[in-house]
DNA sequence: ATTATTGTATTATTATACTAATACAATTTA
DNA sequence: TAAATTGTATTAGTATAATAATACAATAAT
């Protein structure tokens, strides 16, 4: 899948982030080997520099870790990365409610509105 | 109410983000004079110098309107306060949305996660 | 008429993000 | 054993965000 970059946050922030929802969503599986810095760095176009930095941003939450000359590997426990999962939607729903609510609608205004807009895209 | 910002987006990025909140929700009304830069700037305890970027910022949307040396002032036009409000809206679902979904959540699930999300907070 | 208020412009400084080029250390691979 | 691969460290340069201190122009208020 493409990275698409945007300039809105840092670079290395939504590298560790897509790095991340590759692996949360089984795209690494747990105990895969990641490619090599200089490898995603290409893929992704940026310096080596970045990704370095987004890989160990990312370390710090533990779903990867790090072999000092074989490489970075997926965590084998099943159930941090599904713990992250749940996390982080969590995460997201609160942020998303926070929002709506500031700009004024009402929790069953905002419930209707997410039904219609899953009714126009099915 | 407070400013709350904090150093994940550009501050003047933030401050044009609540004040448009604060028009979209009805904090000030059309026609509503502003307080003043230097005002606005002191209030959210930032440099004069930022938040003039910030109204400027926020200028662009139409929302508000400048007039060179009595202030700055909520346009009158409901339609646009309104229209601006359900474009965000339709933004942050699109967001929340994208999200969920690259992180392998199905439309089913999002669904039900929210709702229960709104029963354990009511 | 004078003063105060308002948005705006100017210039300088500091901090951070990012890029870039390169080198090193330790292990794996051939 | 020799070469390649890997994460990591170092140093430098550029761009942007933010702060800061002032100054200016035009209008409103007194």
């Amino acid at each position: 899948m493409a990275w698409l970059l945007d300039d809105s946050r840092p670079i290395y922030i939504q590298l560790a982030s897509k790095i991340q929802s590759d692996i949360i969503s089984g795209v690494y599986k747990p105990g895969d080997k990641l490619p090599s810095v200089r490898d995603l760095a290409m893929d992704a176009a940026v310096n080596p520099n970045t990704m370095q930095k987004a890989l160990t941003e990312l370390e710090r939450g533990g779903l990867i870790y790090t072999q000092r000359t074989s490489g970075r590997f997926i965590s084998e426990d099943l159930q941090k990365v599904s713990a992250m999962k749940a996390a982080l939607a969590r995460e997201q729903i609160h942020q998303f409610l926070k929002t709506m609510l500031r700009l004024g609608f009402k929790k069953s205004e905002i419930l209707q509105f997410m039904e219609e807009t899953f009714e126009e895209e099915s």
